[in-house]
DNA sequence: CGCAATATTGATATCGATCAATGAAAGTGG
DNA sequence: CCACTTTCATTGATCGATATCAATATTGCG
């Protein structure tokens, strides 16, 4: 139905076990082919065969659902770690879109499934993957039907602090557009850069440049994400 | 922290054999016990030990999650034939309670981890829950993120319908009030009043009773939740 | 350098929330 | 079964948060 972009995709025939390094757990992480996508590749497409499935070894990724007039929801950035097109049913029921240049472990739905027979451990974390993307929609449902634009805004940003594998948390990274940010929280663009100026006002964050947020005042972050009640 | 209200439960000595017939599958449906909570009553908390999982046999329940000032968001309405509490991290992440008298089926937490490791089809119903699971918060996403009220009260009304077990699918039964509607919907009480009598003045729907609509233009409807590109 | 994409800020419009009043149904206790 | 109370639902009037429309500013890229 939609033209869908190139994938620019470099399959390398290196086994993922090289990037697992040699302590590795006996786990998924080094049971599938490396793959890479350019910044802006598409990964798998709304609707695609759910063939392969795909652990984020780094780079980011946008997660979403087009409605047929063009509105979109991005329901999940898939960060370094995540697990993305886990959740076929036939096909693939969002699109996935590389933010960053990505490099993925790509692994066949067949191969897991077998794996996933075969071994409690590897089982245990494919359920536990399934549980925490669960538990993360929900929180993302309240944060769509029930928060204002500031506590939105102000979610995201703990939430890519949360999330941030750096030690140093006192600045964040945020690889993604206003639009993705808009598109994720339910907001328009303009309203996410509002409510950025108005943190920023309010002397809880800055904002060096469009992609790195700093935190002035995580009490302050804090509270405007929740105010108790 | 919060009060919970007592839990009314008639746990009987019946096997769920006893409910899935003779010619049931070796499958989950039998191998519970069978438990029934009156109308109103919470059948786990939000932060409650997961110690239980349940599958519906018969009634409604709204699974909600609810802030510190007390804005409530209604993740799902779980009817026959649906699991609840699968999700478990190690406490239930939601708040389930009963819209009208429930029968479920409760299976405790440690024999489901054993059942779906010991079968095969076990372990796949599981796995298709939880990812059903995932697939239903994902439209929901979309659904609070980016659809009008109307659309929103559309949607509603045709999940509604599409979930009915009768084969009669001119008449929806509407099982959970307005205020739970709303909370589902990301909308006030009032809206969902509004966009009902929208629907009704259009033609669409009727209300006969609180707890029933008639669809009188299922195109129609269809065409108020998903106005085409 | 210059163009296109992205971000910010301002002015105004709109949808849905809030506030308010009434009506209808469902409990509750006599 | 009825009177009384409480909860739930509907409708109207008004308000306000966020969307929309519009104008610039900034960034990144060929």
């Amino acid at each position: 139905m939609t033209i869908q972009p190139l994938h620019v995709a470099h399959k390398n025939a290196v086994n993922a076990a090289m990037l697992a390094g040699p302590n590795a757990n006996p786990s998924l992480a080094n049971m599938g082919s490396v793959t890479n996508f350019d910044r802006n590749a598409t990964i798998f497409h709304e609707g695609d065969a759910a063939d392969y499935s795909y652990k984020v070894v780094a780079g980011a990724i946008r997660l979403s659902k087009m409605m047929s007039d063009g509105r979109r929801q991005v329901a999940e950035f898939a960060l370094s770690g995540d697990f993305i097109g886990l959740n076929w049913l036939d096909e693939h029921a969002m699109t996935a879109e590389a933010l960053t240049d990505v490099t993925l472990i790509a692994y066949t739905r067949g191969r897991l499934e077998r794996l996933g027979d075969e071994n409690q451990a590897i089982r245990a974390e494919l359920f536990s993957t399934l549980r925490h993307d669960l538990w993360a929609a929900h929180n993302h449902l309240v944060l769509l039907g029930r928060q204002s634009a500031l506590e939105r805004v102000a979610c995201f940003l703990l939430e890519m602090r949360r999330r941030s594998p750096n030690t140093d948390k006192t600045t964040i990274a945020v690889p993604m557009t206003r639009r993705d940010i808009a598109d994720y929280l339910g907001l328009t663009i303009e309203t996410v850069c509002r409510m950025l100026t108005r943190l920023k006002q309010m002397g809880v964050i800055d904002i060096p440049d469009r992609h790195t947020i700093a935190v002035r005042n995580l009490a302050g972050l804090r509270h405007a994400a929740e105010p108790e009640a």
